[in-house]
DNA sequence: GTAGATGCAAAGTATTTGCGACAAG
DNA sequence: CTTGTCGCAAATACTTTGCATCTAC
């Protein structure tokens, strides 16, 4: 069974190498925002050969093509995750580090409206919360 | 007259020398957004002494002294802005790189609604809009 | 077969830092 | 005076790139 991300690949006619492959699969596999290190490091496991620059081209590629969203939090890294069908913003905690996804179309809603009314039509947008987890 | 970034520093006991009182002045004079590049650039006319190192220290250390406020707009420098009462986002003009500052508190509320309905305090946020100026 | 991909090491950017000289409080 | 700052150049962190070799289509 071929991922999502290896059909993407076909569709977008982007050639598909082994090291594409093991790429796309890692980070299929995974459910949190890896950067480039933590992405190497796990791509490393399964292929020791595979360079760092492989990963950093096939990140880029995979971002161009719209296979991965590409996001630079607080902190310098950028991070990576696969875009799917929905859309959705991030929670951070600011003591842990811990990213929560999250989806509120009123926000999307007023976030058109905002762009429209300065005679904008909006392209793309970035939500990020900081937030400190309550005392329950 | 002293600006205001100079009796904030005296505030915060922030040791006022003539290079931080330049960078200070240029600040404020400064509507947009600019990166340590143009700042230094700008500075540098003023005293072409000042090194760039000191630039770095300073946008750094008044940032931390909550006096400017730090972007990581897409485009990788980072882009500085004089902290005013007002909190507000930034909308960004993707052809020119213009940057238009607004104030949306039914966002802002929501924000906060979010956050908690996950649990947590808001302590921060990042709204970015991305659009395309409308023919008119 | 050929255009494009890879690995390696070297080169870029943006930013930080060690250190001796110097200045603010 | 003493602590913290400055300028300089070297160092760091992250990312990109030139080039010879290799591989998917």
């Amino acid at each position: 069974m071929s991922s999502t991300i290896e059909t993407k690949c076909k569709k977008k006619g982007v050639k598909l190498t082994d090291q594409r492959k093991i790429i796309a699969k890692v980070m299929s596999d995974s459910n949190d925002h890896p950067n480039v290190d933590e992405l190497y490091n796990r791509v490393s496991k399964i292929d020791p050969k595979i360079s760092i620059a492989t990963v950093y081209r096939t990140v880029k590629l995979f971002e161009e093509s719209g296979i991965l969203a590409k996001h630079d939090f607080k902190g310098g890294k950028a991070r990576y995750e696969e875009l799917n069908e929905g859309h959705h913003d991030h929670l951070i905690d600011v003591k842990s580090g811990e990213i929560i996804e999250f989806v509120d179309n009123e926000i999307e809603e007023l976030q058109k409206k905002v762009a429209e009314k300065y005679g904008y039509e909006l392209v793309d947008h970035k939500l990020e919360l900081y937030g400190i987890k309550k005392k329950s």
